[in-house]
DNA sequence: CGTTTTTGACCCGCGC
DNA sequence: GCGCGGGTCAAAAACG
């Protein structure tokens, strides 16, 4: 009889109610990198999941108080059983600042690679030390990726188009905030005078990107459609950057 | 057909 | 104790 009595109304959560109340609002592995794109190259579709070498699969999108641009939450497609999620969200102030949290970490080896693995290489040394540093003893930066095998031949052609974002996974300027994530009291301090932020952004270079690999990244089509949907495109000095923007598309953030 | 994307609704944690 | 905000899930739709 009763049975029904309270968890009638919408119990379908419940059962999963364990996994989320597990992790609910306190993530313990959270790294946050900020990623600069330009309007330029960057946005291939949406610039939050590509941004690894896995494959991103989105789960939600809510918008955030206080921005004028919503936040994307991706999951990590990549492996049934990877709990590694992905928040990827556009600074408030500056448009074309990326802001993504990686919360978890991966239980699989990266998908392999071994084009990208070798570009990364040769272009930048396994200077992992950095992601160590704020590791936490996390231990589940693998970033890197595997030249396992059995490669998707014609996903070849889809690497290319990571080959921005790669820089950045493997580029040693990734910082990884294992710590509770100041970026909030960052961005408040930052909310006024988001020129802070670029002193804070790493303008050496952490790696040369392969001018056939710019070239070859330049799907230029439907990336207005992202921006135009943030309806507030505040790239004034893009002229500026747009040059700059050739040389590195992304740039990561270092929080403090 | 399979996978991914999109939108809505629900729930929880925290702040006041 | 209540309210707000944030985060996730679910179902449906669209696309390849």
């Amino acid at each position: 009889m009763g049975s029904s009595s309270s968890p009638n109304l919408k119990d379908p959560k419940k059962t999963k109610e364990e996994t989320q109340a597990s992790k609910r609002r306190k993530v313990v592995d959270k790294k946050i990198v900020t990623v600069r794109v330009e309007a330029n190259v960057c946005k291939q579709k949406n610039e939050g999941p590509p941004s690894d070498f896995w494959s991103w699969r989105k789960y939600g999108q809510k918008p955030i108080k206080g921005s004028p641009h919503p936040r994307g939450y991706y999951r990590c497609s990549t492996s049934k059983g990877c709990s590694a999620k992905k928040q990827v969200e556009r600074c408030r102030t500056d448009a074309s600042m990326l802001i993504i949290t990686y919360t978890s970490s991966h239980n699989h080896p990266g998908p392999d690679l071994r084009h990208t693995s070798n570009l990364i290489s040769e272009e930048q040394p396994p200077t992992t030390p950095k992601q160590e540093l704020g590791g936490g003893g996390e231990t589940e930066q693998e970033q890197r990726p595997s030249v396992t095998t059995s490669d998707h031949e014609d996903s070849v052609e889809e690497q290319f188009h990571y080959i921005e974002s790669i820089t950045i996974g493997c580029s040693s300027d990734i910082i990884i905030n294992p710590e509770e994530n100041p970026f909030n009291l960052s961005l408040e301090k930052t909310s006024e005078s988001e020129e802070s932020l670029g002193t804070l952004l790493f303008d050496e270079e952490p790696i040369s990107v392969p001018p056939c690999l710019m070239a070859s990244s330049a799907p230029k089509s439907e990336e207005n459609d992202f921006f135009d949907e943030l309806e507030e495109l505040p790239v004034p000095s893009s002229s500026s950057s747009f040059m700059r923007s050739n040389l590195f598309d992304e740039r990561i953030l270092v929080l403090p």
